[in-house]
DNA sequence: CAGTAAAATGAATGAGTATTCATTCAACTT
DNA sequence: AAGTTGAATGAATACTCATTCATTTTACTG
């Protein structure tokens, strides 16, 4: 039943690989074609596959849909918790590796940056997207908010709220991604990470200081 | 040949006032709908027109569209300039006021927060969103970049960059409206004006304290 | 090497949608 | 009042696309 490790060349691949190429085509047509032009043929085709492929792998188009936000933000949180592990064990050097994270070329290039926009640009009349996206957005502001919790305890400002400093951090990182999104030309990642490091010195001189 | 003011009750309205109609409805059925779900029978019916009346005033749909953006863009420089021109002298004036624009209910509204979002998400495959978002950027962050710098020169921290600074505070506004969007039950726009003064504070202290 | 089950194909289907255009209608002119 | 003009209508058209499914292909089993 289960497909053998040794089977490593079969023409059917595993069912699981089959959805994640599938979802890796589904990627990259949203990217090229935005999020309303994208049809399964083109997935289809980008996948190598043939018509009724994402049909039998997945229910229907919107769950293909789904499913891809689903990973894109699941292959976010993998990173971003291999980061900060990875990270020296101080909250000063977890929140600057979580912010250099965003603005990494695996995380910041404008094709994965086009795929947040396109489901955000579909959240309102999406639930869920918005659900997703809510639950995925809560998680990252609670451990920002507790590692500027922990860097105020450790001799920062007192009069600072962790929760505004860790608002302020996750939104710029949004709209520093819309901008390397709209204007590459004029604006890249180098510039994006400045503004957001100029940010930290302001807000935390004694920890962000070279 | 032009339509007479006085005229007020023509059952056909002038060109231009047919243009905006069709302009608000596909408004209101974007923030519902989404952008990929809004059909030219959507909008003619949250009109109150018929089937044919899009193409009638607007070539094609993906024109209707274009021209939505370019009002909506308008439309937020006309309140942007408004805003300033009607602060107090100082910089620090008009910056304030740029920022509570931004989370006016005029603006930070979900209905107009979904229509930006729904436009950011096709910027990537779009060229004439993207050059029409592109270039309505540059003028803000001009605008913001040159109040910091005279904020700066007046007794503010030398050290800083009026462009990242700038930068900082546009992206900000972005994060904080897709949390608006994403999570209105738990995030809210004072909150977001919240995270905003409080940044300024940070960075300009002598001029925005109470 | 059959035989079997699962995976994949791709043509067919049918719902939906942008666009067209012949006709209707309203407002103004003379 | 009849005529003229341009706006508006909505049925018809041509097309796209998600979904289905009968058939074919592939991999595995005894």
């Amino acid at each position: 039943m289960a497909v053998s490790a040794s089977t490593n060349f079969r023409r059917t691949a595993s069912r699981a690989a089959r959805r994640q190429q599938l979802i890796d085509a589904t990627m990259k047509c949203i990217a090229r074609k935005g999020m309303g032009s994208t049809t399964l043929a083109d997935v289809a085709t980008e996948a190598g596959l043939s018509q009724g492929i994402v049909n039998l792998h997945f229910e229907s188009k919107d769950n293909l849909l789904s499913e891809t936000l689903r990973y894109l933000a699941e292959d976010y949180k993998a990173q971003f918790d291999k980061s900060l592990a990875r990270s020296g064990p101080h909250p000063a050097d977890q929140l600057r590796a979580a912010m250099e994270l965003d603005f990494n070329p695996a995380i910041c290039d404008r094709q994965k940056l086009a795929l947040w926009f396109a489901f955000w640009g579909e959240v309102k009349s999406r639930p869920a997207y918005r659900k997703i996206c809510a639950a995925s957005d809560q998680y990252y502001e609670d451990v920002i908010e507790q590692l500027c919790s922990a860097i105020i305890k450790d001799g920062g400002n007192a009069t600072l709220s962790a929760s505004t400093v860790a608002n302020a951090l996750k939104s710029m990182t949004v709209g520093l991604w819309l901008f390397c999104l709209i204007s590459p030309q004029t604006f890249d990642r180098h510039r994006a990470l400045d503004a957001v490091m100029s940010y930290l010195r302001g807000v935390f001189p004694a920890h962000f200081s070279e």
